[in-house]
RNA sequence: GGGUGUUUAGCUCAGUUGGUUUAGAGCGCUACCUUGACAGGGUAGAGGUCAUGGGUUCGAAUCCCUUAACACCCACCA
């Protein structure tokens, strides 16, 4: 065997066979479910750090429910993301020289597909990289057919039940992927810009009034000024009229409280094309709505000579134009929040359309109580209970519609002035015939009439359905997989979708299948760079993820991203944590090796051994105790942490160094089968951390029957804890580090045997076979008072002395004790303190109080022994 | 502008409803050791007035208030 272990060949082994069994995979049985779905990752994406961490914490869960006996079910699959997607299309088709209005809807779509079907497999291979145990078999797109025709399925339904509604409203325009967004999907950033001091003539000629704006080039949509009906300094300008600059078009002064007299100079002018606050108070005093921006956001006709220019651009020269008329009195640097598109980062345009909207209102009422009131539903960390809370409670009606051509085309069919809503071409002729038999018509509508919208819908209104249309349970909601599969059991995910998914699939569970989708929501943190910068394609400070399994092994990469990754906490990632799993994996590694190097002779199990063994059974179950809990709580990196120290410190450290027999000698056979077992159990526990070691080392422990792997062994159950055991070892371990200090400040050989006595006869804490033989002592000797030329080290209350001829420097050791005896003394008067206050002795628990006359008497007997042998060294 | 959270050892973080020694872990650091599992190792050690100021209490890293810095979320101020 190797002294290192070497990953890469066996994960390829043990991956494929894996696979080969389908040990992953899933089908509906007796045992109790724990199901999974994947956040369904964008179709031609490729694993980032996100991912990783993401998908490791769903492996450890499913890897630890399969161990526990549990139908453990990984449902993998992905996102269609239709902006992103038509925007990587629609970027690669010009590079080929094609543009995407050149071609038709269906030939648009045949690029799509090749695109999808290109990059589409990447990221779930990458995924298998990292040991992902999903049921592969289970993938699902969210374009499938079934997947698509589920969509349909409900948008009709919610349509019929009257939460969907086609509105004429104001929405965020893309003017780069030339699509709405839905508000979520605008993220808002601090621009500087500038505020522009415009001045509109009186058409009366009577002089003229200032308007502050950000945005000159919308002026050719004015239609009105507004000032504050309190404003006194234009409380007798009601009612008089001015002129926009430039193209001269007279607008009325109206009023209203919505404008703030202390900005700017208290006039605001309203274009209602162009700003929703201005289209409110447009339709409250009836005005009219001019557009100026084309789709493009460049301006149009009603910009006279601007036509055709970028908003951008015209906006200075709209500013030159206006300071050559005199109407600019000033320009002033105003920092002002800007709207940008989540995708393409195109400053948004707000924008009069038509678009479907879903109404909230309604839905999102048991979406609340599931979280908040009857916590059906767990948020960890629960402190995004708050942010999901104020969401819900503020939600507004969604934008489910999207000018694109990737995705589900919203089945709304255009006749007439009127619509229907259908499932397919046939099925709306249908309805638009028998509509009109009922409102005595006689037309007969044909095909031709009939007009399909040109859009599709938003992405997140197929993924907030993901958890019941994976098991088909839109189309066929009673089939057996849905119900017993769903509820799932736990989500995870990022925190930065939690409105965008999370909420979303909460309110459709509700909907759709009565109950709440998961259980639990477990929400990790972003990984960041070393230096806390979100990692990102831009600074380039995302490590390849593919790259650091290829160098450290991907057991290694999962430790080395749990480790410092507590929920919700963003994780600072740095690759000496690769560094720590890629040890860690070998620590593990040669500790087997050791063991199976051992040679099992008949001969009779030494009492250290035994006592040993049972020890660490007890530090296991208490640990194993620990561990379960820190999963119940969804603390993974503890229960890791919990682990790696239980393996590597109590199993290697002390237990193998215990146990361990002289060189080439041979070990009896109890306490190599004990070390075997041992080993395996702990196996089986690492194993959700790390599957493919853990693998390994498990086939090569025993002779396995065939086909049989580690991922379907048996959980460990918790067992007795010998508590006065754990004690008296932690008492020796003590006394053995004190010694093996002692030798390193003395510069006494390590491997000296010494004596070693006490006074302590009544009750000796101290294990003597575990002592000599880690601590290289001989027997312990009771004493009845220190004798001269002794070194002393103390444990607790406890104090050892070791003779040592007349070679120790007694100033050395008089300063030493010197030293302890001022802190034992503080510490007592500390103590002391609290117990000669009376409100404290009255006031504390009595089991407080009693604890601290406990302190007190344990420094006053150090005290006593400390003296003691200070006087003996003069 | 509103909200939420964070601030504990050089770094990353624990610290569970205030009370087991005048605070813990992992990594890093320092010293020494190392030819019998592992130098990707062993042993030991050093490092913190728990962000600030105040308050409550017999007792505060822990509860309350002030201030500061940082992070995230939400919001239509031209």
């Amino acid at each position: 065997m190797e002294t290192a272990y070497n990953p890469s060949a066996i994960e390829s082994k043990w991956y494929a066979y894996w696979l080969e069994r389908k040990l992953f995979e899933s089908k509906v049985d007796d045992r109790e479910p724990y199901t999974i779905v994947i956040p369904p990752p964008n179709v031609t994406g490729v694993l980032h750090m996100g991912h990783m961490l993401n998908n490791t914490i769903q492996d450890v869960l499913i890897r630890r429910a399969r161990l526990q006996q549990k139908n453990a079910c990984w449902v993998p699959g992905t996102d269609h993301a239709s902006i992103a997607t038509e925007a990587k299309v629609v970027a690669r088709l010009k590079q080929q020289g094609i543009a995407k209005e050149t071609l038709s809807r269906e030939e648009f779509l045949k690029h799509a597909w090749d695109w999808t079907e290109e990059y589409g497999g990447v990221i779930l291979a990458q995924l298998k990289r990292l040991g992902a145990s999903c049921d592969w078999s289970r993938t699902t797109f969210t374009m499938d057919q079934h997947m698509y025709d589920s969509v349909i399925e409900v948008f009709i339904d919610l349509y019929e039940k009257g939460h969907i509604y086609r509105g004429y409203r104001m929405v965020n325009w893309d003017p780069e992927a030339k699509t709405t967004l839905s508000d979520e999907e605008v993220i808002y950033q601090e621009r500087e810009g500038n505020l522009y001091y415009i001045q509109y003539a009186y058409t009366d000629g009577s002089g003229a009034l200032t308007v502050a704006t950000t945005r000159p080039e919308t002026i050719f949509g004015d239609v009105a000024i507004c000032v504050n009906p309190e404003d006194p300094r234009y409380s007798d300008k009601l009612g008089k009229t001015v002129f926009v600059p430039i193209v001269n078009r007279e607008i009325p002064i109206i009023s209203d409280t919505y404008v703030d007299a202390e900005f700017g100079t208290g006039c605001l002018k309203i274009t209602p094309a162009h700003d929703q606050n201005d289209k409110a108070i447009g339709d409250k005093y009836n005005l009219e709505i001019i557009d100026a921006l084309n789709s493009d956001a460049t301006l149009n006709a009603h910009a006279l000579h601007y036509e055709g220019l970028d908003r951008f651009e015209a906006r200075p020269k709209i500013a030159e134009e206006l300071q050559a008329l005199g109407l600019l009195l000033k320009v002033e640097k105003h920092l002002n929040k800007v709207g940008t598109s989540e995708r393409t980062g195109a400053v948004i345009e707000p924008r009069l359309l038509d678009q479907w909207f879903l109404k909230m209102e309604e839905l999102v009422k048991p979406a609340i109580d599931a979280v908040l009131k009857n916590g059906e539903i767990k948020l960890h960390p629960s402190k995004f209970d708050n942010t999901y809370k104020h969401w819900l409670e503020n939600i507004r009606d969604w934008n489910i519609s999207r000018q694109l051509w990737w995705g589900q085309q919203i089945p709304a069919f255009y006749y007439d002035n009127t619509f229907v809503v259908a499932k397919s071409l046939e099925e709306a002729l249908e309805k638009a015939n028998e509509r009109a038999a009922e409102q005595q018509s006689n037309k007969r509508y044909t095909a031709a009439d009939l007009r399909q919208d040109e859009d599709v819908l938003d992405t997140w209104f197929s993924s907030w359905l993901w958890p019941i249309s994976v098991f088909n349970g839109i189309l066929e909601p009673d089939n057996k997989e849905i119900n017993y599969y769903y509820p799932t059991s736990d989500l995870v995910t990022g925190p930065d979708i939690l409105f965008f998914w999370v909420a979303r699939m909460i309110i459709s569970g509700y909907e759709y299948r009565k109950t709440y989708p998961f259980k639990n929501v477990y929400l990790t943190g972003l990984v960041r760079d070393k230096q806390g910068r979100k990692m990102s394609k831009s600074l380039g400070n995302s490590p390849d993820a593919l790259g650091l399994i290829d160098t450290y092994g991907a057991d290694a990469v999962r430790v080395g991203l749990l480790l410092s990754s507590a929920a919700g906490n963003d994780l600072l990632f740095d690759e000496s944590l690769c560094q720590q799993g890629r040890n860690f994996a070998n620590k593990i590694w040669n500790a087997f090796r050791l063991i199976t190097s051992w040679e099992g002779a008949p001969i009779a199990q030494p009492e250290a051994n035994k006592i040993g063994i049972e020890w660490f059974n007890s530090q296991f179950n208490s640990t194993l105790d620990f561990i379960e809990d820190q999963y119940a709580k969804y603390r993974i990196s503890d229960a890791l942490m919990a682990l790696y120290k239980l393996i590597w410190d109590d199993y290697c450290s002390w237990l193998l160094e215990l146990i361990k027999p002289a060189y080439q000698q041979p070990v009896d056979e109890a306490t190599k089968k004990e070390a075997f077992e041992l080993m395996e159990r702990l196996l089986v526990l690492l194993h959700p951390f790390m599957p493919f070691l853990t693998e390994e080392l498990w086939q090569q422990l025993d002779a396995r029957p065939e086909g049989s792997s580690i991922c379907v062994a048996h959980w460990p159950q918790s067992g007795p804890i010998n508590q006065p055991l754990i004690g008296r070892f932690n008492h020796t371990q003590s006394l053995i580090s004190a010694l093996r200090t002692m030798r390193k400040e003395k510069h006494i050989k390590p491997k000296e045997i010494l004596e070693i006595q006490t006074q302590k006869s009544d009750h000796l804490l101290v294990i003597p076979e575990v002592l000599s033989k880690l601590g290289f002592t001989s027997s312990i000797e009771i004493i009845e008072s220190a004798g001269d030329n002794t070194l002393s080290v103390r444990v607790e209350t406890t104090e050892y002395y070791i003779p040592f001829g007349t070679q120790i420097n007694v100033e050395e050791e008089v300063e030493k004790l010197q030293k302890e005896l001022t802190y034992q003394k503080g510490f007592l008067e500390i103590v002391n303190r609290k117990l000669t206050n009376k409100r404290f002795v009255d006031g504390a628990p009595d089991e407080v109080v009693a604890a601290e006359r406990k302190k007190a008497a344990d420094a006053q007997e150090k005290i006593q022994t400390i003296e003691i042998t200070l006087s003996k060294l003069g």
